[in-house]
DNA sequence: TCTAATCTCTTCTTTAAGGAAGAGAAATCT
DNA sequence: AGATTTCTCTTCCTTAAAGAAGAGATTAGA
């Protein structure tokens, strides 16, 4: 925590953090043989609420045919449902469906984990660490926005 | 934070925050034209260390051909590069290169964002949140490597 | 020493995912 | 009402990445 180079260097730290969040979610995906695309619009989709193919695929950085066959791919492994739009009807929504399938399953010894983790915390300490949740996720919502202006 | 259906629920910050995560990886990876797999193999070289291609290729899941050409587009875009193995004249070790890159590029206004997060807490909450942070890291990795023994 | 095993890399083939163009249905606008 | 725009989806083509098989170099073992 003092030296640049020291081993335990707060950022070093930090994104060794970073590197075993982004390993777990990619291994699990790919336990699950979901492809890279594929889970990005799962995390979109988990992250900002149901949207219309069009949206989604715009986010996902598709264009129009491969967004419904992706789309597709995650209506038949379980994972979404495409509704029709109340107010529009050329337009369809998906929806992440709440029931767990692959995914969660092989993402649920993780959880354990870390749900143990948190339990060693004093509700103060978890104040703390829900605060930073929360604020960080919006960083890089907003991080997430930028990138997509820019390019 | 106090219904299970409630917005603010304790699981539910967690996964949106999860999300936010693995997503802000993705896009920074896709706006630097790295594709999934090199993306996997690069956060292995930053939690474990260099390695030998070998031992990349199956941590990833890649048979030999695609592995050396994973490393070749890793070496290509500066993110790693190839050194002799002192003890064994067959071997190759991988490592990651320091030096910045269109990865960290990209992943600057993320990282500045956060660091004024962090600055706000004290340096007791900060050692909450290192604690943490190093704790789960080791849990992700534990788990990454328990997938691997199942599959 | 000489054979077998190990490690990386090359070449060829296959597969999966993405782009382009356009069709069909429904909404919007004049 | 008729024309135009907006959505999603389909089809065909292209490309990037992965598998298979094997060569070349080196080490380990009989």
């Amino acid at each position: 925590m003092s030296t640049p180079e020291s081993r335990t260097d707060a950022g070093a730290v930090y994104r060794r953090y970073l590197s075993a969040v982004m390993l777990h979610g990619h291994a699990s995906a790919k336990a699950c043989d979901l492809g890279a695309t594929d889970l990005y619009a799962l995390n979109l989709l988990e992250l900002e609420g149901p949207m219309t193919p069009g949206v989604l695929g715009a986010r996902a950085g598709l264009t129009t045919g491969p967004t419904t066959r992706m789309i597709d791919r995650l209506e038949e492994a379980g994972y979404v449902r495409r509704v029709p739009s109340p107010d529009d009807r050329r337009k369809v929504i998906v929806e992440p469906i709440g029931k767990p399938v692959r995914l969660d399953e092989v993402m649920t010894p993780a959880r354990e984990e870390i749900g143990k983790i948190l339990r060693g915390y004093s509700p103060e300490q978890l104040d703390v660490l829900f605060d930073y949740f929360t604020r960080a996720a919006e960083a890089y919502r907003q991080a997430v926005d930028d990138l997509r202006a820019t390019s």
